[in-house]
RNA sequence: CGCCGAGUAGCGCAGUCUGGUUAGCGCGCCUGCUUUGGGAGCAGGAGGUCGUGGGUUCGAAUCCCAUCUCGGCGACCA
């Protein structure tokens, strides 16, 4: 079973959409899956536009985040930006520029980021004497200060994160997904010990799987990269991966322990209480916007948008029904009187306008993805109720009382987060197999996508292969017991294995 | 950057092959009336340098060249 997107469909309710035709989606068996790539990626592209996270900008790759979707991304800032402080980190803001020798110091590094970065080399009307790179990442100017402000192990840690954006000149983008400039928060840290240094990155690597399950209710795997996937100058690149509701992995996070690589580039050095001159240990790690990609894509439905209320930008709507003057006049006052009891639990908005009928501001909030929305028209004025309807599962609830709201909106709040979190592990948990044979592999990605575990040699150049033959990536090597391998063999090349791995297509 | 598809009103498209009055259609928008518990109806109206720049021609949305942008697939990546 998979999530279509179907032409005939979107033919049918053309008429009735307000930014061009109606997104629809049906599930439909795996043989009539043929060519709807096409469809599932347009589902995509434009339910971002129709719910109003996102538009083109006129540059080319990049996009304007409008201002539901920053609404929603601030959200989720706010719910990290907490944590990142409550583990002891503290904001900062480095430049935009720069010097380009800089990025030349690590040499891993700038042979990673060197064919994706923007390039200023005229300023003033002049041409600059040292070409300034637009950040793809703040590694070498972070550390360039870090280098000033570390002397000793009192000054140590070093803990720092930003919130800032970042360029990357990507051949192909998609909204959120992958654009060309992206809003990301960076933590970067120094370390006295390689212990300490480790304990970081792994720590972080929790406080967002704790962003987001708890917070974006999406399940997630840890584990750690690949080299091939290795973040260039780390040591060591931890991630969390979510499945989206195609089937396909997306990276969400990641954290990277990057030992004395930069230290040893940027002189990061201090005197430790022994009296010796060593380098300092350390970490950095980001999400991005990406993750608002994330939200659409593992949430979503047929109708639009399923936002998670904890960071749903409004998780209450009202919707006033009414035919005369009169009505109206009544149905209004009522309306306010539940946006008084209601404000101090849920952020509530209430949809006035005249100029939309009610069954049209219904499907307009329902593609935004609102968690409740209460109907109220003169039936429920006149027995002080309302009709609460969920967005996650439609379930409809008649005769509400308006005076248990304040009561119970949070709790169903509470519920509708804590359905679609299941409804996302269910969905992922049956869609992971563990596999030993190459052409089951190869058979289950092609059905139907997924997580495949399976046990691996440990080979760059075999991965390489079977990421050129399936399109499928190592998505992780899990921690601990978990990548102990569960067959001898490689499922690809046939070698003794070395670690059981995550294989999916990814985002 | 390679291959494919597309750029015509705010949105979705027709017209292009085969050049020729005033460039159409649906939705949206504006005005009025009527409606409102699942994307309402009728009447009237506004809105276009046909992506951009060259060229061919008496005449170009239409043909030719160049270029930009968007989408898909591939290579690269959070």
């Amino acid at each position: 079973m998979l999530i279509v997107y179907t032409q005939a469909t979107q033919v049918k309710r053309e008429s009735y959409a307000s930014g061009g035709y109606q997104l629809f989606m049906e599930v439909k068996d795996i043989e009539e899956e043929k060519g709807k790539d096409l469809e599932r990626a347009k589902w995509y592209t434009d339910i971002v536009q129709q719910a109003e996270l996102a538009d083109y900008a006129p540059v080319k790759g990049c996009m304007v985040i409008r201002p539901y979707g920053y609404a929603l991304w601030e959200n989720v800032q706010k719910a990290l930006d907490q944590m990142i402080k409550d583990t002891g980190h503290q904001n900062a803001y480095f430049p935009l520029f720069i010097p380009e020798s800089f990025m030349q110091k690590e040499k891993e590094h700038v042979e990673g980021f060197a064919p994706e970065c923007a390039v200023v080399t005229h300023g003033g009307g002049k041409k600059l004497e040292e070409p300034l790179i637009v950040r793809p990442t703040s590694e070498t100017i972070i550390n360039h200060m870090f280098a000033k402000w570390v002397q000793s192990w009192r000054d140590l840690p070093l803990l720092i994160n930003q919130w800032a954006n970042v360029v990357r000149w990507e051949m192909r983008t998609r909204l959120f997904l992958r654009t060309t400039e992206f809003l990301w928060q960076e933590g970067h840290t120094a370390h006295a010990s390689e212990d300490e240094a480790e304990e970081e990155a792994q720590k972080m690597l929790a406080v967002y799987k704790t962003l987001a399950e708890d917070w974006l209710a999406l399940p997630v795997l840890t584990g750690e990269k690949t080299d091939n996937e290795r973040f260039r100058g780390a040591v060591r690149t931890y991630c969390i991966e979510a499945l989206m509701r195609d089937g396909k992995a997306l990276q969400a996070g990641t954290s990277h322990f990057l030992g004395q690589n930069f230290a040893k580039a940027f002189d990061i050095k201090f005197q430790s209480a022994g009296g010796d001159l060593e380098y300092a240990w350390q970490t950095s790690w980001g999400v991005s916007t990406r993750l608002i990609g994330a939200i659409v894509l593992g949430h979503g439905d047929e109708k639009g948008l399923v936002l998670p209320p904890k960071i749903a930008p409004i998780q209450v709507v009202i919707v006033p029904i009414y035919k005369t003057d009169d009505e109206k006049a009544q149905v209004t006052k009522y309306c306010e009187q539940i946006v008084l009891a209601l404000k101090d639990h849920a952020r509530v908005h209430a949809d006035m306008r005249d100029q939309y009928t009610p069954g049209w501001k219904f499907n307009h909030w329902e593609q935004k993805g609102v968690p409740i929305r209460l109907n109220i028209g003169p039936k429920d004025v006149a027995n002080n109720v309302v009709e609460i309807v969920r967005r996650d599962n439609f379930e409809k609830m008649r005769g509400v009382k308006q005076t248990d709201l304040a009561n119970e909106i949070p709790k169903l709040l509470l519920a509708v987060q804590k359905n679609i979190f299941e409804r996302a592990l269910k969905f992922r948990q049956e869609s992971t197999v563990k596999i030993n044979d190459y052409k089951a592999f190869k058979k289950t990605l092609d059905e139907k996508n997924g997580f495949i575990e399976a046990s691996w040699c440990g080979s760059g150049d075999c991965e390489q292969t079977v990421k050129e033959d399936s399109k499928a990536t190592i998505r992780l090597i899990p921690f601990g017991n978990d990548r102990t391998p569960m067959n001898d063999k490689c499922v690809h090349c046939g070698k003794p294995a070395k670690w059981q791995v995550v294989f999916a297509r990814a985002y």
